[in-house]
DNA sequence: AATGAATGAGCATTCATTCAT
DNA sequence: CATGAATGAATGCTCATTCAT
């Protein structure tokens, strides 16, 4: 299973960078899938480095720190996340959109489990801790969902005693959950059925 | 603030001197708060020992590993989560005491924020790994929640595409994510508005 | 050969001191002998806890650090050269006092060969980098030399061009390197003889 | 502060493209600062490199390893210095000569403090460690020294108790401690009052 | 002539765990 | 009951060195 390493692209522009591009792709591969399984703490460089087919030093000439590698993991996680939620077309209603988006994310979220794991338990730690602001990253999809929130309240009569902000936050924690579940479990949840349990709560927000 | 030492009930002999009941109750005062600020990982027996006032014999001599420990500050929290979950008053409509159980929940969520970040990080993780059934934990809790929304399909007429099974997961990652959002962001959340954004999904759910 | 543990004596009145001390003591030992060998930068933990006979964790157990070894290492052997020049009795000419002490510290340097090129190499170091403070020890010794010195010029006429203050420093210039001269080539030096060529310095600065 | 490069001679054949000998002197340069101010071990060829603004792989180009680096540093320091104390006129009193010299040597120590601390630290290793002859370029040093004194011996009434040999190692340890000091407490001392101080010894020496 | 990616041995340090007292 | 000294396996990280380009 390829890990999401969405957004790193052709970063710079200098001499040999086909190898370190391919160097980097192996390990962000091979650190997502164990740092997902184990978490961070119950994995050693040295495994990931095996995992990826170089050396330890090679960890270290790409990456910072574990630290560093374990957030440039997360983040690129985030990055492809998000890719996918925004590629959403327009156009239809905007109650649709957000069901499209739950339904992505669901998807992103059976695709990658370890990602998944990965970004559920350090999601909500005090932000000094993996320096990258994990809040941040936490905020980028929270807007993404907030703003589908913002355009269904926009042509639909909602609940004005629910701040939307606060329905976002639990949007997310049902998807994430649904989505953990499922994996628990095999798929013997359909995606559709996941998504409607999900919106479940969307639509007790609309009142029309 | 003290850890929800509570309701581990009649384990042990009860007649165990009064000393060592004192000391347990320091050593998971400790143990919650740091392992929920930093998780497990980042927190040495030592400091835990350190911070509990006693040595590091003394944490060995009471639990038989690390992972024990970890293990029996899961398990005592959820044990006192659940009993305060459980003892909702009868007699009110069923949706009303599932919005009291959300309710009590995100209090107690709110009164314990270490444990409930431990709680939160280590809930998903494959269930081998602390040795511990975290998996009978998440479910004893699902079935509270499960219980009370089959109360609800009970005299309501809900969406019968929507599994309760499922709901009951998606409700457990609103709340947790409500109150680890609330915790974040200090008390700007009023308790009940908070209630309110998790209720939604009930709403959503039921079709009278 | 032993160590110049010197000054450690019974420091804390704990419980099971004893055992400590032994350990510390045979860590002492090991230290001098491998980090004046080879230098600091060439003997690892792992080889300083084989040559005491305990694990490597017992480094650490007793000392925070490496650098707190050496230091703590130096800082002895200071100690115990300092003791063993304070220790020149009373009574004598000033001059033949200075002698004394001369002739004691190249004893010392011989007795402790590995002490003096640690020490050495060691002693002029930025101020800043093995956190003690080197200087400190420095001056410790340099104000042994002064004082005797400073004795001198109250009983003799001295050359008014030359700073107490400065000749200490070069007599402890001298002694060192006549002391690891003679480490170098043997015990070939009679202990005198290289006194009387170090003294030639304070013969020249008294005028009488 | 440019390094001692200067009396690396005419030791490669000359017409090596200037291109290289920019690169070593660049690198010379670099090399001796961080040397002497942390000390070999504490410096990494990465550092050396980025100080010089080449890369890791041109230190290697030019020098066969670290330890031949650090070498080829302290032996042409050890050239440079003796060129210039070999540089002194004929003719004076061979006691003003050797005055001469100190001075020279103390201008030199105060020119280049690093490389000098840098010596300071090395000089009296057991010879095996860099395999250069570190005791060699001490020798080159000494004898130098020793003919300033037998110079000296040979014109004046000495004390024939002190073999010429000793005291050229003690001139030393006074010299280099003395330069040591001043770089340490700033240009306080006077250059002459420095020689003074050392070249009391020699006075001491002689009986005429 | 120079570079930078990769390597892997080496090392300081941490930490759960044991056990004599 | 409790302690603190000791352990040793595990691990993050550094760095001299190599080599294809």
């Amino acid at each position: 299973m390829s890990a999401p390493t969405g957004a790193s692209g052709p970063r710079e522009p200098v001499r040999r960078p086909a190898r370190t591009a391919r160097t980097r792709a192996k390990l962000f591969d091979a650190a997502i899938t164990l740092l997902g399984e184990r978490g961070p703490a119950h994995v050693s460089i040295d495994e990931i480095a095996a995992a990826a087919g170089v050396s330890k030093g090679t960890v270290y000439y790409n990456f910072s720190s574990k630290a560093d590698l374990v957030a440039k993991v997360l983040e690129s996680g985030v990055d492809l996340m998000e890719e996918r939620l925004r590629s959403i077309p327009d156009g239809s209603d905007p109650v649709d959109r957000v069901a499209d988006m739950v339904g992505r994310a669901l998807e992103f979220l059976a695709e990658y489990p370890s990602f998944t794991r990965l970004w559920m338990s350090e999601m909500w730690r005090p932000a000094s801790q993996w320096q990258t602001e994990l809040s941040a990253l936490r905020d980028r999809l929270l807007s993404l969902i907030r703003e589908g929130l913002q355009a269904v309240a926009r042509v639909h009569d909602v609940d004005p005693a629910v701040p939307v902000e606060q329905l976002a936050v639990t949007l997310m924690g049902s998807t994430m959950f649904a989505g953990l579940s499922r994996d628990n479990h095999g798929p013997a949840l359909e995606r559709d059925t996941a998504v409607a349990v999900v919106m479940t709560a969307v639509r007790g927000w609309v009142r029309d």
